[in-house]
DNA sequence: GGACGATATTTGAAATGTCAAAGGTTTGGA
DNA sequence: TCCAAACCTTTGACATTTCAAATATCGTCC
């Protein structure tokens, strides 16, 4: 009995070994990057050629478009997942286009309170709606049902990982 | 949870639709970028704490040490997927440090080729270990035939994204 | 052997990114 | 009241990132 389990059991490391080596988290890790870049190139490319905008404005853009009040700049680096100091030049560039305003409200003269203008969310649902095609294109080999699957494997992923992490979590 | 499968299945899907509609692709789009944010991050702060070096500088640690006899600037860029002018800076700061060595083959002096010094070659691989094993730390709450199913399905989306590439085109 | 196109890398400008330290502002006790 | 801790943003020093233009070298064609 011990000779017929371990047997297969060795085939299965034997198999496993030999194909890839071992490392099966490193190996997603490592196409889960590779993929994600080559998105965000793509994203990016599209978006200098057909709107002259770069990712990261898009991004704190689209955060600001589901807020129609403003956020403030913390709340902002918090769902852009971008350092503080790096939301600052964000903001400054993005108002002296005129696509956001700044605002320091009366209650706390601590915060600045960012919101888009009229410009700035005409300009983002243009790019939002091609945005969504970019996607719908890229993916459209894959099917839909893949789709669904990976979108929830990939949070049960992003769920473990912050379970585990080493610095201040929680959110 | 009291509630049976079904029943669960169906307010997912209505809820599901109700609130976000459509937009598989985007959705889950915005989940892997926002995944490998937070591992990069994770990743970048261990590098710091233990190590002292940067994500750049590891990645490009990595391509090198799996080819000892050292790799072409042009084909680091490649592999890293970092443009050439990046490449530049990223081997003059590891030069600097003692870590990388630029030689200029006699066949052909337009070309640098770079590698890992003895140093360079200790250094990374005390790297490379922990970095696996925070990999697996972060992933460990993920059923490891998940993470097969991950590796292959992410797989499909960067096989058809890489057959829907825009490339030199016009408007 | 000299000009030209193809290759390979570097440079320069601008934006993005991190971290740590410094500025103001509020707030909560003593 | 007053001051120290907490909060929010900005600043400053660097590293990384992209793109486009500039350099440098090679190979070839004549």
């Amino acid at each position: 009995m011990t000779e017929s389990e371990s047997a297969s059991v060795d085939l299965e490391i034997i198999v496993q070994g030999a194909q890839e080596g071992k490392k099966l988290e490193l190996r997603l890790w490592l196409r889960m990057l590779s993929t994600t870049k080559l998105i965000s190139q793509e994203i990016r490319r599209r978006l200098r050629n057909e709107f002259g905008a770069t990712l990261p404005q898009f991004d704190l853009m689209a955060q600001l478009y589901r807020e129609r009040e403003g956020l403030r700049l913390g709340e902002l680096s918090k769902r852009t997942m971008v350092t503080n100091g790096n939301v600052t030049g964000l903001v400054e560039r993005l108002e002296a286009d005129g696509l956001v305003l700044r605002v320091t409200p009366d209650g706390d003269r601590r915060v600045t309170v960012a919101k888009l203008t009229a410009k700035g969310e005409t300009s983002f649902s243009a790019m939002a709606a091609a945005h969504e095609g970019w996607l719908r294109d890229m993916m459209a080999d894959v099917d839909p049902a893949i789709v669904s699957e990976l979108w929830r494997d990939i949070g049960a992923v992003k769920s473990s990982v912050s379970n585990h992490l080493s610095g201040t979590d929680f959110d």
